[in-house]
DNA sequence: ATATTTATTGAACTATGTTCAAGTTCTCGC
DNA sequence: GCGAGAACTTGAACATAGTTCAATAAATAT
């Protein structure tokens, strides 16, 4: 009875797996249902007795990549006194992760469901959970602000670190060599935490 | 015998327009040969008379966002005396127009030429372009900085924005109402600055 | 007016996600 | 054990798309 469970969960993860390498190597548009299916082994349409659709197995891989990215924000975390350099070395380790893990990351924000189809809850989860890594250096450093504001400013600070990734990866534009990249996104983050406190302490001058 | 060629430029004026609707309305992804086939009356084999493929299609129309995007960037930067303020009001008419131009802004960056082929020069350059709104307020501000080193941070600055807007946008994360984002950038954008100008006069603080 | 060049057509080809009727394998009551 | 019924797997077939190209039509030149 568990026979033919344990062989669907076997395959069910052979087939993640195989398109997290797909992905990785030839990039979203490379992930091709027939060539999963020669893969792990089994008939094309068996795919779709494993998962739903594509988009679920995009969603899965994605689901893994952040699990990763999120171990990486992690250990860039522990064993920094100062929650200003905490906070670049979270950011210099996302740029790491992408650049390092380029289409998987990519995957996480090319992919597009069809219109109005909605995200399951799980993959939902996976992603707020990223932001709670700036959330407690910043709490250090902003002092006076609540916990609203400071889920939004930890929001802010995180998605302008991806802008500065995600353009600075891009490999139409001029490519910026990776060293540099780290170098102006830790000298941005400095600036950006800096200019944050200042304008916490002074009556916010516009 | 000019005929066929005025006929022909015609067709290929509509076909952008075409296409610039069709992503406009159904998104990137909704853009089908077919489909603009029948809206310009013409065969569907014909299109490839008018560009080379749907990749060069959807470059002319990047390339007319842009323009517009550079436009609206433009009228943001006049008048104002501040150069940091400049830099504010530049920043939120990114917003502005990547949220009143969801599709067409997406467009921009979503698309993926099939590997390894090169984009067209006329392409690139539209895109450099965006950094030079930064670079004149950017270096009123920071006059110690030479032009090499401005035009990083210039782009820098650009990216922050951008990926603020991109994540505030998405909907599939908790979306940010737009009076809020805008704020939300505002808020980042004087305390980059301010964070900047600090870190110049000081010496730099690491 | 006719021949030659050029442009346009739409059917056909390829690739790909998805479905489903038919075949196969497995399970469970006897 | 074994056979009936349930569950699973298969791969051919379907729908949709981008792209090509031989055949047709139009335009131009002689």
């Amino acid at each position: 009875m568990t026979k033919t469970l344990e062989r669907r969960e076997k395959l069910r993860s052979d087939l993640i797996q195989a398109a997290e390498r797909m992905i990785a190597e030839r990039g979203l548009a490379g992930l091709k249902t027939r060539d999963l299916a020669r893969e792990i082994g089994c008939a094309n349409g068996a795919v779709y007795n494993l998962v739903a659709d594509v988009d679920e197995l995009v969603l899965r891989v994605g689901s893994r990549t952040l699990r990763r990215l999120d171990d990486a924000l992690s250990t860039a975390e522990t064993g920094e006194p100062s929650p200003r350099e905490t906070l670049v070395r979270i950011a210099i380790a996302y740029c790491d992760f992408a650049a390092e893990n380029l289409q998987l990351w990519r995957a996480l924000f090319e992919h597009r469901m069809e219109t109005d189809k909605a995200l399951p809850d799980w993959s939902v989860d996976d992603q707020l959970q990223l932001f709670r890594h700036i959330y407690k250096p910043l709490a250090a450093l902003l002092p006076k602000r609540g916990a609203e504001e400071l889920g939004i400013t930890a929001r802010s600070l995180f998605s302008a670190v991806h802008g500065m990734v995600a353009l600075g990866l891009e490999q139409r534009l001029v490519a910026v060599p990776l060293p540099a990249l780290r170098k102006e996104i830790a000298g941005l983050v400095r600036a950006m935490i800096d200019g944050l406190i200042t304008r916490e302490q002074a009556a916010s001058p516009d």
